[in-house]
DNA sequence: TCATAAACGAGACGGTACGTCGAGTCTTCGG
DNA sequence: CCGAAGACTCGACGTACCGTCTCGTTTATGA
């Protein structure tokens, strides 16, 4: 007499499961996030809505997953392609630490001005901010993995005595990551190549190893 | 050539405007934004339906002039109370950079960590991440003006050489705000005073005065 | 301290009056009866609301006075130009009661089939068949008064030894009335010349003396 | 071909059904006609509203409904209960017309003296006057099946020598019923068994063989 | 002959019900 | 025996009018 509501994942459809992803996806860059349905997406992907119900709480969840598989399905289409690089995401490193993360932030830049990421991306932060459950997933699963890429590059330029022994590695990255990210949110002032150098000058003036 | 439908401003009831502000306030801090409805709003505040959609266009609209009169009244109400302060709201200026930017950094700590202004805000932030229209809003009349008094902070310090006249007083205020914004945003880590500190003091040193 | 409701009727507006019932009459016939409103009657008169409600209880008594002013008129403009005719709405007496009651029951249907005619009519029987009060109203101003021309002339008839002086009469008009209200009413079959024909041939036959 | 948005009634719960009939006819007779609403019914009956909106075109739509499904059931319920009767609602044949056709008639007058079907009945009558497609299925589904009883009583008088033969059976049905239905919409004068008698008595003076 | 009180146009207000949409649950039926 | 299909209850949406209530603005005496 076990629980009854749980659904045995083995038997999951995995060709309704990719249809799930894809009618989401597309129809959140179509008509955008607060249009979209869940009746929709399971009219659009042919299936039924207790099948939706079945594996997601939400229609965040359901775009949080396909997002997710979204992203999953691009690294591993990106391989070693980055200058110096070693894994997927990894930040690059050619020795000029300065170089490196001008190459990654303008690469940043250039997909929050992409509308095929912005849509969706903003959809997924505006949950995440309200739904504190939401966000965690979100935070964890796409946001903190990518900022451990910054971390590591970061530590990486301690040991090549770069920067600051003394600087916590965590706050330098928020120093990168947080004032674009303040930036695309609030639209305040656009976000160019330009600013992303010199965000990544004025953090490094500040990381500087003391003489 | 206007619009043939607007109202008639000079004849709206103040009174139930008052409500309506009072009663969507009380309904997103108690039940949160996306379960509070305009339906429930008129009834808490015994108005009708109309008399909302006659004024504001969406829930989230109300919500901002709500809040936005909020802020209002609590302007007029702060006065000259911060050390060294003139106008509400502006940055003290003891001449000791340092710790006036611990002062409101921490200020802002704490309110962020307040309930009553973390979950306004955040339905707010959230709703203007998607919608541009209510995110200029918002921005313009709330975010833009808090951030003029740190430039205004900074450019005094450059003025009395605690800071490189060379660096860019914007990008310095975004360093001060964007990591914050961040933590916060995606809870990331938890947001104390001491993070705070740790913010100023590490941006501190990158705008220091080349020797 | 008498009813400090009542308006003035000596300082009411004749043009306002007037523009409402041609509103309304117009509405009716344009619109249909449940699509006109209160407010699309005042709007369509150029006149406020509040001046409908001050002088009528509910849309349908603005109807019935609107009627009844175009009864008026009707009959005011009709004077004697009917065949032996006296008063306005009178049945002729040409000697010839089958031929005096054809001419109105023809002059009747063809009433029935102006939808000029029809659609106001029928709102406002229907709103009396519910409502008592305005059915009253309905009935003693419009339908009896003619009823009493029938009554009239079949008492003449009576006199002139035509009928039976045992009928009642008032039986006998509705004998007349009653079948081609119902057929107008139900819709049941055409209302045509012939029918009130054979209906009149039909009544009289039960109305002729005993020998 | 057809509609692409015709519910499968297949699917249909009955149990639903049921509860909006004896909802509709309980709110119409407890609160009137006017004054019952579709999410009265809907609240009354326990259902949805979306599921009477799925089913019914208009609140008077499903009031027919309700009505015929009552008649439907009264008629199940009677049988053969009625004096020389064999099919339900059958006009008995006990070879006396005059009789036979004041039983009826009395019955007739009993009906719309009684509130429980006077109000509903006017309500869908006053519905059916205005709204052609209604008065059809009205007319259709009551009305002329009765009117076919009168039909064939008459009939089958002629056939016994107590009717004209070159009488119009539908006319004289009208005139039995139609001065009875006039009375009743327009509440000229009270409806009395005294009143039926008189009229049928009048008709059949009109209806007898010619010598 | 003007003041003054009313009726007037306009339309905002608190409400009620509308008819629609989608959420999330439950039932049926076909592959 | 899953899963698509979709009917179900529920509740909010945004709209339309209701009937009431101010607002100024005519208007038409009666002081």
């Amino acid at each position: 007499m076990s629980d009854t509501k749980a659904p045995d994942a083995s038997r999951r459809s995995e060709r309704s499961r990719r249809a799930i992803f894809d009618a989401a996806l597309a129809l959140v860059s179509e008509t955008g996030y607060a249009r979209t349905t869940i009746e929709g997406i399971a009219a659009r992907a042919g299936v039924g809505k207790q099948t939706i119900y079945r594996w997601w709480p939400s229609k965040a969840a359901v775009l949080l997953d396909a997002f997710l598989d979204l992203a999953a399905r691009a690294n591993e289409a990106a391989g070693l392609d980055a200058p110096g690089g070693e894994g997927a995401g990894e930040i690059p490193n050619t020795g000029d630490l300065a170089a490196d993360l001008k190459y990654v932030l303008r690469a940043t830049v250039d997909e929050m001005n992409d509308p095929a990421f912005d849509l969706p991306t903003r959809a997924l932060a505006a949950e995440g901010i309200v739904d504190p459950e939401l966000g965690a997933r979100f935070t964890e699963a796409l946001l903190e993995p990518q900022l451990q890429y910054y971390a590591r590059r970061i530590e990486a330029a301690q040991a090549a005595g770069d920067v600051d022994p003394d600087a916590d590695p965590r706050i330098a990255l928020e120093l990168l990551v947080g004032p674009l990210h303040h930036r695309w949110a609030h639209r305040t002032l656009p976000l160019t190549h330009g600013y992303a150098d010199a965000l990544v000058d004025q953090v490094l003036r500040g990381l500087a190893p003391r003489p």
